[in-house]
DNA sequence: TCGATATAGTTTCCTAGTCAACAAATGAGG
DNA sequence: CCTCATTTGTTGACTAGGAAACTATATCGA
């Protein structure tokens, strides 16, 4: 009988506990988005959109860490729902910028209260000092890995 | 000038961080995984059938959190890649079980010490003391959201 | 001022999932 | 037994992203 080396269990790893939670909390705010016909991509860029002058597609590819090609097939589906507009810009004929249609504007408080919910929801078993604790070391983690973008996939 | 409703930004939620921190070590992972022309799924579903008698992809499934439309597909291109052996149940002729090959076998070592390294990397940056509280803390939340699967979506 | 290069966005092809319809085999009830 | 529901795995249509080729515009340098 020939005995296998010995190899760490999936559940060895930091990762994958990280990868388990973090997959199933944005799995369920996914689904609370969904209600309101909206994918949690979206959510991200109509976010982004909300406070801020209206800004290039390449700008918010580097914020939310997706290639431009994704961007423009993003901002094409929220161009369909009528939640995001496209305006080229005067001053340089190949650039454009995006920016929320009142529409959008509306909508971006009513998700942002799904994101508010979703989180408590799963963070209500932990104390504020567990909470305070965790976002200490993700965000200590987040600039050690030099992690600026936010990675959908 | 009409004002937005205040919003809080999307840093502000712990999902936000966990998100961010889990795709930047699932993607350098994904990318280690790439050198040996393996993917994360891939990995997982080895890594499952490594020390396990043969397993009907059903079962899999359910483990990984996946459809079993998707098992059929990933065992399938493990299959191709000579990693895994397919085979008919004798009992039941609907149902099937998945194991490793040789080389499968001989390859989860090796995929193994790219996890080691990938979650050293990543954890580094903190105390002996801070990634047992980050594993305390995560094995927790799994507890209470009643987290089995591992979500690969 | 013209040609080379760089930049912005789009498009095409590819990957890897889901979902839902499906075929084959099993099992349970009358 | 025979039928009907259930279970197993597969398939096809669809989705959402990445990589790289492509188009159009702008800029820089000789």
């Amino acid at each position: 009988m020939s005995s296998l080396p010995p190899v760490p269990d999936l559940s060895a790893h930091l990762g994958f506990w990280l990868r388990m939670v973090s997959n199933h909390v944005s799995q369920a705010f996914a689904a609370r988005l969904a209600e309101k016909e909206v994918t949690v991509a979206e959510w991200c860029l109509m976010r982004s959109l909300y406070d801020r002058e209206p800004t290039q597609p390449s700008r918010l590819a580097d914020d939310m860490g997706m290639t431009r090609g994704a961007i423009t097939k993003l901002a094409g589906r929220l161009i369909a729902k009528s939640l995001v507009v496209r305006e080229a810009s005067a001053q340089d004929g190949r650039s454009q910028t995006l920016a929320l249609t009142d529409r959008g504007v509306g909508l971006v408080p009513e998700l942002a209260a799904l994101a508010d919910r979703n989180d408590a929801e799963f963070f209500a078993c932990l104390t504020q000092d567990e909470r305070q604790g965790l976002e200490t070391l993700l965000k200590s983690l987040a600039e050690h890995g030099r992690m600026t973008a936010l990675p959908i996939g």
